[in-house]
DNA sequence: CAAATATATGAACAACTATTCATATATATA
DNA sequence: TATATATATGAATAGTTGTTCATATATTTG
């Protein structure tokens, strides 16, 4: 399967192989993407900052956010399938917290980066 | 800024108050979703990837991935805003290497949270 | 200098996604 | 049991984004 030759292939084509033997596979790649979609979004993102602070339920979110609980209990619903977050039901109100750990260290590389430019 | 009174909001309005003072600024919770909206997608990902293995010219990425110039030229413009690339040019081709070091830490992290579930 | 090659990029299109609105469900309480 | 409250969710919409296609730029080579 080759895309558009390049004369250059052939001069570079070990290296190639070799990157291409180096590689993470597929589905690898397709569930790294997906975990890092999550915090590609200001309103998640937000969400889970608020959850490694205080558990809190679906009314705190959206107080401490400024939006709705559409769309906050949307969003929850993205983290849940995820299993990055769990709930847990008390009376009427749902709260949540984290299900990871690594949730905190992909925020704190993630602000260490962009304080270091 | 009141978004739909939950009568709850009177009890935890503590936490909520002691949470909002914890959060991070929205400049930065805007700037990381940018960063983690590079490694949402599967090509940008691919190609950073690669890029960690050797150095490569977008003809190199472009055969790797099986994916047209123009495509990878136009991530590669994305990730060369973002700084996360720096280009070398050398004749015809443009040499492509990571700039920063959090890129495999990040990567290391993502296949870490996915391989533990 | 002309032709070929590697890369870059603007515009258009299709696919995806976050929010809103309306509504449903479940629990508590009067 | 009827009402109020908290959360969940389907559908519609608007905004965003990745790829393709066409084309431009820059470098090498004949």
């Amino acid at each position: 399967m080759e895309y558009e030759d390049c004369e250059e292939e052939i001069i570079h084509e070990e290296k190639i192989i070799d990157t291409k033997k180096k590689l993470l596979n597929e589905d690898t790649i397709f569930e790294v993407s997906n975990l890092y979609k999550v915090f590609s979004d200001e309103t998640r993102l937000k969400i889970l900052n608020a959850l490694l602070i205080s558990e809190l339920c679906v009314c705190d979110i959206s107080e401490i956010l400024g939006m709705t609980h559409s769309s906050i209990s949307h969003q929850l619903k993205v983290l849940r399938d995820l299993k990055l977050v769990k709930a847990k039901k008390i009376g009427k109100s749902v709260f949540y917290s984290l299900k990871d750990d690594h949730i905190q260290k992909i925020i704190e590389i993630g602000v260490e980066h962009i304080n270091e430019k």
